[in-house]
DNA sequence: CGGTCTCTTGAGCAGAGTCAATGAACGTGG
DNA sequence: CCACGTTCATTGACTCTGCTCAAGAGACCG
């Protein structure tokens, strides 16, 4: 498989993204998640990290091992990934721009998945150590990661809905719902209107489809007018009507879930 | 269906464990995820809370709603829950006797699942806003709740891959060495053949198949003498080869979890 | 411009669903 | 303590969604 490229890839020096501004972008994304104080942000900024960039299928975390390294990602896409023991791979989540990798093994001594890069990918990495200090070290931090990992958490179980009891073109239309609004949340799709670069193996893999089937299933969304294919591009044309067809309620995104008090 | 009982069941007296064994029990939970110190156990100490007995099918707590208290399984089971706007059930999680039930919505403003009773269960429900307030300040409270979450979590994506990749055998028995397990971790048995109480229909609500699809793969089981029926129990006759029938491996369940610095 | 992925399409198959009817188990009230 | 109602489990017959295998066509990249 293409995907099973080695743990080191060569590093890339173009696409550089300065270094104060990434600590900036985490900030950011923490505070999507929980308010922090100048100080907070300022033990954000004190994280040294190493800034590189990895071809797609590099594996960022290996099943087993203990990740010393927590990557956050600056471009491209990522994903969590399982096999059974014959071999055939699911899909568990896929990260966008903004995302940090690993604070579903922050306090887990063994990763009991992977991680890979989905395309080329430019993720800055903190030391997992580093992080668990300023876990450790103020409350408003703690509270924005464990917040992180809960919405991440929400969507695992809706994947399992999805997986479990929704037909081929339901969760196939659901995935490509998620994306567009994850997508705009993040900031990289202006509309819920968008295109998301996967094959049709890897959708399969993350519905749990054959990717034969898939292209059976795109065919037909393309044909009633819901969607648009383009190689390994999907986008989607008729919003409302993929919402539809795919059962699909935002809620479980939590875009608004900071609690009360 | 039997289970949409209305949320106040009422609460039973007999069966009542002791205001301070409770607590106790607590701690002794959270010491499973992280060390705590004296003032951290003093914390959980002084928490208020309700006991109450409610029946099989009681919602503790509904999708949509912000959660105000959290339970505390002190006796029976639990499960979380969520349905396709057609009406079928996907179970997402079953929650065992020293679970906390809501770690999962403790800083998100609406849950996005429910959960119901499975069985007669016994529960100690704390304020939200005082599990809150523990985890903001306590360090290593926090670092309990959120390594909670992070296990819940890892089930949840070997669920994914469960349900989406295994076939329906293979389904069954991975859902059955996982509760063997988790029951003997929490100390209800004492070896990891047991049995546990859950209809055919719930069964396969947990793993995406058909009551009737359960009931003659339970039968193709207990014909290769993997497991053995009596009624809505189901007991493990042969470890070894239900383990390899399942495609089961416990790393997933981080029964060793605690990361070393 | 050749090799490797990816996608497409057909044919046949099988795992799982549906529908329906019967039987067993259980809990409760008279 | 028995009768009854309800829930749960079982089984058969039939259907269908989605899988397998396989061949060929694009598409993309170096």
């Amino acid at each position: 498989m293409a995907l099973d490229r080695p743990y080191s890839a060569p590093a890339r020096k173009r696409g550089r993204v300065e270094s104060h501004i990434v600590h900036e972008i985490m900030i950011r994304k923490l505070e999507t998640r929980a308010p922090l104080e100048e100080a907070d942000k300022d033990m954000i900024r004190a994280l040294p990290f190493v800034q590189r960039e990895v071809e797609a299928g590099t594996y960022l975390v290996r099943e087993g091992t203990t990740p010393q390294r927590c990557a956050f990602v600056l471009s491209g896409y990522a994903f969590r990934q399982k096999l059974t023991s014959d071999g055939a791979r699911q899909i568990l989540a896929v990260m966008l721009p903004g995302d940090f990798v690993d604070f579903q093994n922050l306090f887990l001594s063994e990763s009991d998945h992977n991680v890979q890069a989905l395309t080329r990918t430019r993720v800055a990495e903190l030391a997992t150590g580093d992080l668990r200090q300023v876990f450790l070290a103020s409350a408003a931090i703690s509270k924005a990661i464990n917040t992180d990992a809960l919405i991440e958490s929400a969507i695992f179980r809706e994947w399992i809905l999805n997986i479990g009891r929704r037909d081929g073109r339901s969760r196939i239309g659901h995935l490509l719902c998620e994306f567009a609004l994850r997508l705009r949340a993040a900031g990289i799709a202006a509309s819920p209107v968008y295109e998301f670069p996967m094959t049709q193996e890897q959708l399969g893999d993350a519905v749990g489809l054959t990717s034969v089937h898939v292209s059976r299933i795109l065919k037909g969304l393309a044909l009633e007018g819901l969607v648009e294919r383009r190689g390994r591009f999907v986008r989607i044309l008729d919003w409302e009507g993929l919402r539809d067809a795919s059962d699909f309620n935002e809620n479980y995104l939590h875009f608004r879930q900071l609690q009360p008090a």
